[in-house]
DNA sequence: TCGTGGACTTAGTATCTATCAG
DNA sequence: CTGATAGATACTAAGTCCACGA
C-alpha cells in the first residue's frame, strides 16, 4: 500500500522534474537519489507520517535487502529528503555505537607444545610465549628470511621477557618454534574441517556479533560499520623493504581507545574492568573510535562502511570534482604547456611534473621519512628514477621510468613525450646525482596550491580520477558493440576497466593457481570442441532423416538446437580464457571501487541492457547505490 | 614556510565462502 | 556429498591532503 502511495507520488515528481527519476523495473521501483533531496522534499513530506510508522514496525537497517524490499528502499531515501545540508563542518547531529570490539584475550598453549632453545625445552612467560607464537605462525612466510625483519622481531621480542629469559634467549637462530608452528596449522586444519553444525554455529554466533557491534545509529540512520573490530595483535608487515617489519604491534586496550559519539546518545561501555582513554563528542569528524598503533605511531579509526550515507556523499563529491575538471582540462593543458617555456625553473618543473600527473596519472608523491619503504610519486621522482633516450625503438624522446611506487609497487612505463618536456628533464637533471630530486624547486603542497588556483577543489589526485573515469567511458564507446551477446559486452567492459587499471598501474601477484586453472580451461574448451563436432555430426545425421517423418524433423531440430547451445557454451568459455589471461598480474578491482564514475557504468548497463548484477557484486552495489539510483541511460561523463 | 599530526582515501593480500564439477 | 576453485570480503598498510602552530 505504501508502495502504491509511494509510486502515485512519484509520479507526480516524474512530470515535476524529469531527471530524477528513472524507471521501474519488474517489482523494484527505482527511487529518486539521495543528493537530489531538496527538489523532491515537498512532495515527499505528505507521506511522511505513514513512512515513519512503517520504519518503526520493523527495524530492518538501512542498507539491508535493498533490492528485495521496496519500503527499505523508500526508508532510505526518506530520511534523506528531510535532511539538511550543513556546511559548517559539521558531518552529523547525533551518533550511537557500541564501542569497538577487542580482540579475544590470549589463549597459552597446551602444556605439550613446546619451545626449544639451543636444543633444551624452555617454559615461556605468557607474554614472550604469545609473541613467540605470531612468529611461529610466520615460519614458512617469506618474511622470516629477511635479516630486517628477524632482528626486529628479536628485538621487540626480547623486550616482553623476563629478566631470566632475556639473558637466556640471546640468539634467534638458536631458537625452534617448530612445535608451535605445527600446532597452530593443526588448530587451522581443524577449523577447516569443522563440521556443518559447527560452522552454522559459528556463523550464527559472529552474526550476533555483527548485529551488536557493526552498526550505529547517525542522524537517524543505521548504518554499517566498516571495521569494528580493533586489530589484533601480531608483528607488522610492512610492504616493500620496510625498515619496521616484524616490529611486535601490541594489544590494544581500551585504555587506549577514544570514543567518539553525540553527548546525548547512549555512551558505549567499556569491557568490565576497564574504561577509555578518553569519550568525545566531535561531529567535524566521521570516525567512531581511534587509538594510536604504536609501531609507527599513526592514529587508526573506526569508521562507516563505504554504503552509508557519509561515504557516499564524499565519492559523489568526488567524481563532481572530477568532472568538473573535465570542463576545464583544455585549458589547463595548454597553460602548463605554455609553462614548460617559462624563464622560472620553479614554474617549468612544476609544468613538467603536472604532465605527468595529467598523463601518466601519477600520484602526487609527498616525501617520507627515512622509516619507511623508499618509494616515490610524481613529485618525489629522483633522478635515478628516470632514464632519458633521444631515441628509442623507432620512436624519439623517449623517457623511462622505473621506480617503486605506493605498495612498492614497481612502475615501468616507456614513454615518448614532447621535444620540449625532454629538453626541460635534461635541464633538471644537469649536474645531479641519481639520489637527487628531479623536481628540487617543488613539492605536493607547491603543486596543490598551484592546481587550487587552476580550479576550486583541485588536487594532484583529481587528475587520477579524472583520466580513470574518462578513460573508461571513452574506452567504453569504442569496445562495445550493441549487437555482441552479454558475454562479449562484458568483455569488452572488462577490457575498458583493464585499460583504466593499466594506466593507473594496479597490479597483483600473479595468483598461485592462474597456470592451472588456464590449463584446465583449455581442457574444457578441447572439450567442448569435440562434443561440438560429436553434435554436430549427430546432427547431419538427423538432417539426412528429417525428410521422412514430422518425429524425425523434430529430433532434427533439437539436435540443431543443441549445436547451436554447444558453440555459445565455447564462446562464453574462450571470452573466460582471453578474459582471465588478460587479467594475469592486473587487478581491476581497486579501478572499480576508487577510480571509475560508477554512473558511467551505470549508464553502460542501461544502454546495453545488461544487468548491474554483471559488473557489480553486492558489496560494489551497495557502495555504489548512490549512481545506481541516480544515472540514466544518458549518462555521459 | 615548514614540519607535524590528524583524518580520510586508496591499496594489495590473506582468508573466507559459495559454487560447481565429479 | 565433497573438495577445488574463483570470487567476495576482511584486513590493515600506505598513500593524499589539509590544518595548525611556531
Amino acid at each position: 500500500m505504501i508502495e502504491m502511495f509511494l509510486w502515485n507520488n512519484l509520479r507526480n515528481i516524474v512530470k515535476f522534474n524529469k531527471k530524477f527519476i528513472y524507471h521501474q523495473t519488474n517489482h523494484r521501483i527505482s527511487v529518486l537519489n539521495q543528493f537530489c533531496i531538496f527538489e523532491v522534499k515537498y512532495f515527499c513530506t505528505c507521506i511522511k507520517t505513514e513512512l515513519e510508522q512503517e520504519i518503526k514496525s520493523e527495524s530492518i537497517s538501512d542498507h539491508q535487502s535493498y533490492e528485495t524490499k521496496n519500503v527499505t528502499i523508500i526508508k532510505w531515501n526518506k530520511f534523506r529528503w528531510e535532511e539538511e545540508k550543513k556546511d559548517d563542518g559539521t558531518k552529523w547531529k547525533f551518533l550511537e555505537h557500541r564501542g569497538p570490539m577487542f580482540a579475544p584475550p590470549y589463549e597459552k598453549l597446551p602444556s605439550n607444545i613446546k619451545f626449544f632453545y639451543d636444543g633444551k625445552e624452555m617454559r615461556l612467560s605468557e607474554e614472550a610465549e604469545e609473541v613467540a607464537g605470531f612468529y611461529a605462525r610466520m615460519l614458512d612466510h617469506d618474511y622470516t628470511t629477511k635479516d630486517i625483519f628477524n632482528k626486529n622481531f628479536f628485538g621487540d621480542w626480547r623486550k616482553c621477557m623476563t629478566e631470566k629469559e632475556q639473558s637466556k634467549i640471546v640468539d634467534l637462530s638458536k631458537c625452534n618454534f617448530k612445535q608451535m608452528q605445527a600446532y597452530f596449522l593443526e588448530l587451522s586444519e581443524k577449523n577447516r574441517n569443522r563440521t556443518k553444525e559447527e560452522k552454522l554455529a559459528l556463523k550464527e554466533k559472529n552474526e550476533e556479533i555483527v548485529k551488536e557491534y557493526g552498526f550505529c545509529k547517525i542522524d537517524g540512520h543505521k548504518e554499517k560499520i566498516g571495521n569494528f573490530r580493533i586489530e589484533p595483535p601480531g608483528l607488522f608487515r610492512g610492504r616493500g623493504e620496510h625498515p619496521k617489519m616484524g616490529k611486535l604491534k601490541k594489544r590494544v586496550k581500551p585504555e587506549h581507545v577514544s570514543i567518539n559519539c553525540s553527548q546525548d546518545s547512549e555512551i558505549p561501555k567499556p569491557p568490565a574492568g576497564h574504561r577509555w582513554k578518553d569519550v568525545r563528542h566531535d561531529p567535524t569528524v566521521t570516525w567512531l573510535a581511534s587509538w594510536t598503533e604504536n609501531v609507527q605511531g599513526q592514529v587508526k579509526y573506526v569508521m562507516l562502511n563505504a554504503s552509508s550515507k557519509l561515504k557516499g556523499e564524499k565519492d559523489w563529491q568526488k567524481y563532481e570534482t572530477a568532472r568538473k575538471l573535465h570542463r576545464c582540462i583544455d585549458k589547463i593543458r595548454t597553460t602548463y604547456k605554455d609553462e614548460w617555456k617559462s624563464k622560472e625553473m620553479r614554474i617549468r618543473q612544476r609544468a613538467v611534473a603536472l604532465y605527468f600527473i595529467d598523463k601518466l596519472a601519477l600520484r602526487a608523491g609527498n616525501e617520507k621519512d627515512e622509516d619507511q619503504a623508499d618509494t616515490v610519486g610524481c613529485c618525489s621522482l629522483r633522478v635515478e628514477h628516470i632514464q632519458l633516450h633521444e631515441e628509442k625503438d623507432d620512436k624519439e624522446y623517449v623517457v623511462v621510468f622505473d621506480f617503486l611506487g605506493k605498495d612498492s609497487i614497481r612502475y615501468y612505463n616507456e614513454v615518448p613525450v614532447e621535444k620540449r618536456v625532454f629538453k626541460n628533464l635534461q635541464l633538471f637533471m644537469e649536474n645531479k646525482k641519481g639520489s637527487d630530486d628531479l623536481f628540487d624547486r617543488l613539492n605536493t603542497s607547491v603543486m596543490n596550491k598551484h592546481l587550487n588556483e587552476l580550479m576550486e577543489g583541485l588536487t594532484a589526485k583529481v587528475f587520477r580520477t579524472y583520466n580513470a573515469s574518462f578513460t573508461l567511458q571513452q574506452q567504453l564507446d569504442e569496445l562495445t558493440n550493441a549487437d555482441d551477446n552479454e558475454a562479449e559486452k562484458i568483455l569488452s567492459y572488462n577490457r575498458a576497466n583493464r585499460a583504466v587499471a593499466v594506466l593507473c598501474n594496479h597490479q597483483r601477484a600473479v595468483p598461485k593457481t592462474h597456470e592451472k586453472s588456464m590449463e584446465k580451461l583449455k581442457e574444457k574448451i578441447d572439450a567442448k570442441r569435440e562434443a561440438i563436432r560429436e553434435a554436430e555430426r549427430g546432427m547431419k545425421e538427423a538432417k539426412r532423416d528429417a525428410k521422412n517423418s514430422v518425429k524425425e524433423k523434430q529430433i532434427y531440430e533439437k539436435k540443431k538446437l543443441q549445436v547451436k547451445r554447444l558453440n555459445d557454451q565455447l564462446g562464453k568459455l574462450q571470452i573466460q580464457e582471453t578474459d582471465r589471461d588478460e587479467n594475469k598480474t592486473i587487478a581491476l578491482g581497486t579501478s572499480k571501487l576508487n577510480y571509475l564514475d560508477p554512473r558511467i557504468s551505470v549508464a553502460w548497463c542501461k544502454k546495453f541492457n545488461v544487468a548491474i548484477e554483471k559488473i557489480y557484486n553486492k558489496t560494489q552495489r551497495d557502495k555504489f547505490r548512490w549512481a545506481i539510483d541516480m544515472a540514466g541511460p544518458e549518462f555521459v561523463f
